[in-house]
DNA sequence: GTGCCTCGAGTTCC
DNA sequence: CTCGAGGCAC
């Protein structure tokens, strides 16, 4: 029975099904733990248990009381494998007016140094509204297919990607390692006819092609998928054994002579202004395509000068997507919730009518903070022609970058009578402590710490988060029962790896006899809070949730002190300084704005020098900070935070006591063999054949210290094109200077 | 002081 | 994904 897919299942094969299936996962869990049933694979488990979960969506009716998806505490992670791309699969940056293209090509002319009489050539093709694919072909043969995912991970779909007709399984005269990179849509008729079909049987209709494409190509079951009427079109690539060919256009048609779909209004334009015109004809053309777009993406032609282009962080710099307008809806704006984050930080979101647009139905839209309730940006300049946003309003949605609801406009001629101007809370919602905006921040936050419940929550959220701690079966949901809890709470970090000897002093009767617990799904989460109890000391501090300390603040300074109590030491030792800055720069603020009133020069450097000198900060403290400081990444304000947080007397208790619960790995120690070990570098300048991030992450994983700033303690200075008073600092100190294929010739041992 | 570029934080919907 | 702000180069 279990070949047969869900959708087809009869009532009655349904209810058996769903008890062999209560049966298989109860052995399952009674072999996980250790007696002597069959075992069966983790991904067995997880399908199992995710069939089980669709028959039950489908006849709720028939759901068991002692259904396995009731069962907390193993959930399935997912049905899908991890593929590591071998090329990352990037975004594109976007341009919304012509005159962004414009730029885009100004720029990169700049950046290729190239005077006017030289022409660059681009090509211009549909942006299709579909999810974008990698399929992998070795020898010509399809290996796998992988979903963008992060970009860097995504998932194995192979299965699925076979099912479609315009994914070749095999290619003819392919390079021996070819990534094929497209997008998965479906067709406007196709989803009309498919909806029609879920409707008669029963089944959920779908908002859009896009998330019937998305829907289709995530089944487990692959039966399903090859029942979707999905297409494919090629438009980039990934991992090549040997280049397709010397230009963009040229390599899209090396794709389409093997046999891949392209999409037939790609084309060369030799300038902006082609460009644009492009773009029209295909706007034009828009309703008629028979199939979703959002834009069109340009790209520089010559594959040769997009290699000397390269990338910033997440995009690269010779592609840009020119979007369409965003499709707007008018609704009615019923009230103005407040929410509170981890930081304190209080938010605005509007509640709104539900309403359909750009095929998802929205119920909610950010307000950002107080100044854009008002109809100010951060500057000050005004917004919406100024008008604020009050409860009852109609205003007009639209989805930022096709995903986030924002507010366009008002129409204050429908404003009810006696709608007041928001009011702003000064305290928070959550715990009534006084809310405070500082002068010159957009954000107002909550002063009440982790006495304040949401911050508390959001907080042990965070912690618990996949980029923290990560522990199965404790997610968002678990967190607030568990604070809420009074006979196992979990109020801060620490509680969580307390939490089974808490229960153990009674017997560890607690938490299994909860509803919805089980001795098995408490033990099984006992188990895994107990493996991370050993964690990496970068993943450990950003869990934290301190300010400012974010996933790669964190890892630099796991790096730079190796272990936890030498951070702890400097933030400690540092704190004197910290306050002698702090109050130096709020003596400067208040100069800046005095100066500003009196329609005077500000003597600024002066007040600074005069309030640091004033605190007579211990030389050791000025150490401490520096050693902060210095680190490269590290600013005054990620310090400050930091010292912050181990001067607060409760937070500091709260850290003492999680770090008596925890084995803190230090980072990975670099290795010691490279001929760049110990060696501190100065990367400046542009670099071209990698990003800065990717140019620091892979001189640190050699043993090299990345600085900021060059001085006598630096070793190699890395020039790039474009490099000023560093490269004549380091010359001046005789400095080694390298350019960038000089060090990667000295790393790469060559 | 100005102008990139990245990172951090917060947000929605599936 | 976007915004704000920190960090750094010029």
């Amino acid at each position: 029975m279990d070949s047969i897919i869900v959708e087809e299942l009869t009532r009655d094969q349904a209810r058996a099904e769903l008890a062999r299936l209560s049966d298989v996962l109860a052995q399952a869990n009674d072999a996980y733990h250790g007696a002597d049933a069959p075992e069966i694979s983790d991904a067995e488990y997880d399908r199992l248990k995710l069939r089980n979960a669709a028959i039950e969506a489908r006849f709720p009716e028939l759901k068991r009381s002692d259904s396995p998806s009731d069962q907390v505490g193993a959930a399935p992670s997912s049905g899908f494998g991890k593929i590591t791309h071998a090329v990352s699969m990037l975004s594109l940056g976007n341009a919304f007016e012509d005159e962004d293209v414009a730029e885009f090509a100004q720029r990169i002319r700049k950046y290729l140094g190239l005077d006017a009489s030289e022409n660059v050539q681009f090509t211009a093709e549909p942006k299709i509204d579909g999810l974008s694919l990698s399929l992998r072909y070795e020898s010509g043969k399809l290996v796998h297919a992988a979903t963008r995912g992060d970009g860097s991970t995504g998932e194995n779909v192979t299965d699925n990607a076979c099912t479609i007709d315009s994914i070749p399984q095999e290619i003819s005269d392919a390079p021996d390692v070819l990534e094929v990179r497209g997008e998965v849509y479906m067709s406007h008729a196709d989803f009309e006819a498919l909806n029609v079909r879920q409707t008669e049987a029963g089944e959920k209709v779908f908002a859009n092609p896009r998330n019937a494409a998305a829907g289709s190509l995530r089944q487990l079951d692959s039966k399903i998928t090859k029942s979707r009427p999905l297409r494919f079109f090629a438009y980039a690539w990934g991992e090549l054994s040997t280049p397709l060919a010397q230009t963009q256009m040229g390599a899209i048609e090396k794709l389409a002579s093997f046999g891949f779909e392209i999409n037939p209004l790609t084309k060369v334009c030799d300038g902006p202004t082609s460009l644009v015109a492009h773009y029209r004809t295909i706007e034009a053309q828009r309703a008629t395509l028979g199939y979703d777009i959002d834009g069109v993406v340009y790209k520089v032609d010559r594959l040769d000068l997009q290699a000397r282009l390269g990338f910033r962080s997440t995009t690269p710099r010779w592609a840009i997507a020119h979007k369409f307008p965003a499709e707007l809806a008018w609704t009615r704006l019923e009230a103005i919730d407040i929410q509170v984050g981890r930081t304190g930080a209080l938010s605005p979101v509007a509640r709104l009518a539900p309403v359909t647009v750009g095929g998802v139905v929205v119920s909610n839209a950010t307000l950002h903070n107080e100044d854009y309730i008002a109809g100010r940006d951060s500057k000050g300049v005004e917004i919406r022609g100024g008008k604020d946003i009050r409860e009852g309003d109609w205003v007009q949605v639209y989805r930022a970058g096709d995903v986030i609801p924002k507010i366009a406009d008002v129409d204050v001629t429908k404003r009810p009578d006696g709608a007041a101007e928001y009011a702003f809370p000064a305290t928070c919602p959550e715990c009534g402590s006084d809310a405070v905006r500082e002068e010159g921040d957009a954000v107002r936050y909550c002063t009440g710490g982790i006495i304040c419940p949401a911050q508390a929550k959001e907080k042990l959220k965070h912690f618990v988060a996949r980029k923290g701690f990560d522990i199965e079966g404790l997610g968002a949901k678990q967190v607030e029962m568990f604070y809420e809890d009074s006979e196992l709470p979990i109020r801060e970090p620490a509680d969580i790896f307390t939490l089974a000897r808490r229960d153990a002093d009674n017997g560890l009767t607690k938490l299994k006899n909860r509803h919805g617990w089980g001795a098995q799904s408490a033990s099984k989460l006992f188990e895994a809070i107990e493996e991370k109890r050993k964690i990496a000391f970068g993943r450990m501090l950003f869990a934290l949730g301190i300010r400012h300390v974010g996933e790669a603040a964190a890892k630099d300074l796991a790096l730079h002190f190796g272990e936890w109590h030498f951070l702890k030491e400097a933030a400690e030792g540092a704190r004197a300084a910290a306050l002698a800055w702090r109050a130096a720069d709020e003596a400067e603020e208040a100069e800046r704005i005095a100066a500003a009133r009196e329609g005077r020069r500000g003597r600024i450097k002066e007040t600074r020098d005069g309030a640091m000198a004033r605190c007579a900060v211990p030389m050791g403290s000025k150490v401490a900070w520096e050693d902060l400081v210095g680190i490269d990444g590290i600013g005054a304000s990620v310090a400050m935070s930091l010292t912050d947080a181990f001067a607060n007397t409760h937070e500091r208790a709260a850290i003492d006591r999680l770090v008596n619960e925890l084995e803190i790995a230090p980072p990975e120690a670099p290795s010691q063999e490279s001929p760049v070990a110990g060696k501190t570098v100065v990367f400046t300048g542009s670099l071209e054949k990698m990003t800065r991030a990717e140019a620091k992450a892979r001189a640190e994983s050699l043993g090299a210290k990345v600085a900021g700033s060059v001085s006598r303690k630096t070793d190699i200075l890395v020039a790039g094109p474009g490099a000023g008073s560093k490269a004549a600092k380091a010359a001046e100190l005789g400095i080694k200077i390298l350019d960038e294929d000089g060090w990667l010739a000295l790393i790469e041992g060559l």
